[in-house]
RNA sequence: GACUUGGUAGCUCAGCCGGUAGAGCAACUGACUCUUAAUCAGUGGGUCGAGAGUUCGAUCCUCUCCCAGGUCACCA
């Protein structure tokens, strides 16, 4: 794949070979000791200036401001931006002064990686700056970054902002937006919390199988794969919910995953095709038990993340200090429309989400159809942490038979700023029951209900051994941290969102240029010249064509050998 | 999947009734020893997302396609 150079690229090209032939390597080896960082200076050279006498800091050159014989410089570093003071007399103190009028001031561009030794000092303004002493080129950068400016009263000028690129290219975005790092490093501790909180209790963190050949623990498209060896298909997981528990069987009293799930479904601002989710099995202990768990647990995240336990999403300000409101699906939905659907059939059902005006199909069950007329009529009002507790058991298979209540489940979800970010049960450990569940599941399945669960006999069988007493959990964390973070898209959370893939620009590649004759370096000019395939460059007027390399080069000032004529010549042959 | 908005220089964006393009930043040349959205003078840089159609002529009109955003549907 040949992509054109443009012209700024060509020109980053050649200051790498210009460094090189002055003995500088734009990619050395070494080790840079660095002994401070932007954050460290900026937060504590007014208070202890003795300190910072001689600092080494590295980062990228983000911006430049050259005056003569002095310029002002911002380095960034992973903690921030600290101006640098450029004096040529100070890096060049004898008689040569190339490393300040010709590697500085030509050869140094916006984005490349510089180390230097100086002392910190405050400007006339009263700007934190270094001045430089010593300066080492670290990592040269070929292409420009995107300038995004700041003015003084913090107003963003030229902001780089296209979601496909930021996306795409993420490491741009994060280079010139590093506000945005800020939402990876409340993810880390958003996970590193709940993880610390987890070992505390001294629940152990396993690993389960990400490949498995029997898809199940949710309701949802997998995405099927095919191993060579073993010939067999295989489905990414769509949940680790049926090995997790076979662990419980197996006799540890708590085990947890954080992992990705992998779901073939569509694709929005709430949903990517592979998404964190967190599971924990406890056993001896009820969904009671986990939504007391739960609430401590998210109380102590948000203060990792936030010092408080409240939280600023959107609008709303969210307190996930507990104890949170608990509802029963059916008063939830008394509550926010005025119906009680407990005691309805599958027909009464139909009738009541037609006169609400909510769209069904056959396939869907008296569970389905209950969970339609919740979706769309109690989901978005539960803003504040809310349990939303006891569902109708057709929706759930593995959760266990509600102890006094006929026809639900012992399951709860928790509901925060209208989305659901949880999921528990008490566990279904009965294996006959559970066998019935699975089975009710496949006559689904036949209905047309491509999302019911599938039968999986081995774990059946692990239940028959015999599981003890189990609460489990699941926890979205990408729309935990969404939360956290205040951010509506799921793509601002994830370093690298599922897009499509990006399409080629050119359809010839260097070689096909290369294997008529035309030598490496000389592919860009014509690529510049308006000749992006051989056959393009073929139809054109030979003596024209070696005529232009030459003004080319003149006007793009390549130091590369211009070609023969006779050569040339033979690109046309 | 449906509807909708967008895709123009490295980046952010203009571009009128159809006459093959402009600005700011970035880059380049030069000046400048405390600048900070540095400044001043000058210069270059474009397959106007891709393809087809209409037209003497298309960035602009029509159609198809590609990519992204938004809304909805699906989906926890």
């Amino acid at each position: 794949m040949s992509i054109a150079l443009s012209e700024q690229e060509i020109l980053r090209r050649e200051s790498l070979k210009q460094l090189r032939a002055l003995g500088i390597n734009p990619y050395p080896a070494e080790e840079y000791k660095v002994t401070a960082t932007a954050e460290e200076i900026a937060d504590n050279f007014e208070r202890f200036p003795d300190n910072y006498k001689s600092v080494t800091i590295a980062g990228r050159i983000m911006s430049r401001n050259i005056m003569g014989s002095a310029s002002f410089a911002k380095l960034q570093d992973s903690t921030g931006r600290i101006q640098i003071y450029i004096k040529r007399d100070d890096i060049c103190p004898g008689e040569d002064k190339t490393l300040y009028n010709t590697v500085f001031k030509k050869l140094l561009d916006i984005g490349d990686f510089v180390g230097v030794k100086g002392y910190v000092f405050l400007t006339q303004t009263g700007e934190i700056s270094v001045h430089v002493q010593e300066m080492t080129l670290l990592s040269k950068s070929l292409k420009p970054l995107p300038i995004v400016k700041r003015d003084e009263e913090g107003n963003i000028h030229d902001a780089f902002t296209d979601p496909e690129q930021r996306y795409r290219q993420r490491y741009v975005d994060l280079t010139v937006n590093p506000e945005f790092k800020q939402i990876f490093i409340k993810r880390s501790k958003v996970i590193s919390s709940m993880r610390d909180y987890f070992n505390k209790q001294g629940w152990l963190e396993v690993e389960t199988p990400i490949l498995q050949p029997v898809h199940g623990g949710a309701a949802a498209r997998p995405f099927a794969t095919h191993h060579n060896t073993l010939d067999m298909q295989l489905f990414l997981r769509i949940a680790n919910e049926l090995y997790l528990k076979r662990l419980i069987v197996a006799g540890f009293d708590g085990v947890y995953e954080f992992g990705k799930m992998f779901r073939n479904e569509g694709m929005d601002r709430t949903h990517n095709p592979e998404f964190t989710s967190m599971e924990i099995y406890v056993a001896y202990k009820d969904y009671n038990w986990m939504m007391a768990m739960v609430e401590e647990c998210l109380e102590l995240v948000t203060r990792a993340v936030h010092g408080i336990p409240v939280v600023q999403v959107g609008a709303n300000e969210i307190n996930f200090a507990g104890p949170y409101e608990k509802l029963s699906m059916y008063d939830s939905i008394l509550k926010y429309t005025g119906i009680d659907v407990s005691a309805m059939d599958e027909t009464a059902l139909r009738q009541t989400c037609a006169e609400l005006e909510i769209e069904v199909d056959n396939s869907m069950g008296k569970g389905k159809l209950i969970d339609e007329i919740f979706s769309a009529k109690v989901e978005a009002n539960l803003i504040q942490p809310t349990y939303i507790t006891d569902y109708p058991i057709e929706m759930t298979p593995l959760a266990k038979k509600h102890r006094s209540v006929n026809g639900l489940v012992e399951r709860f979800e928790l509901f925060v700023n209208g989305k659901e970010i949880a999921n528990a049960y008490s566990e279904l450990n009965d294996p006959i029951d559970q066998r019935e569940r699975l089975e009710e599941q496949l006559i689904l399945a036949g209905r047309g209900d491509d999302e019911a669960m599938a039968m999986d006999d081995d774990f059946l069988r692990s239940l028959e051994y015999g599981m003890p007493p189990t609460s489990g959990l699941g926890i979205g964390i990408d729309r935990l941290v969404m939360l956290m973070t205040n951010q509506s898209t799921i793509q601002e959370v994830l370093f690298f969102p599922q897009m499509r893939p990006e399409k080629k620009a050119r359809v010839t590649t260097a070689e096909d240029f290369t294997n008529i004759g035309v030598p490496a370096e000389w592919v860009p000019v014509l690529n510049k010249m308006g000749f992006n395939t051989v056959e393009e460059l073929k139809a054109a007027n030979p003596n024209k064509v070696f005529n232009d390399l030459g003004g080319m080069r003149k006007k793009l000032k390549l130091e590369i050998t211009m070609p023969a004529k006779e050569v040339v010549m033979a690109w046309f042959a």
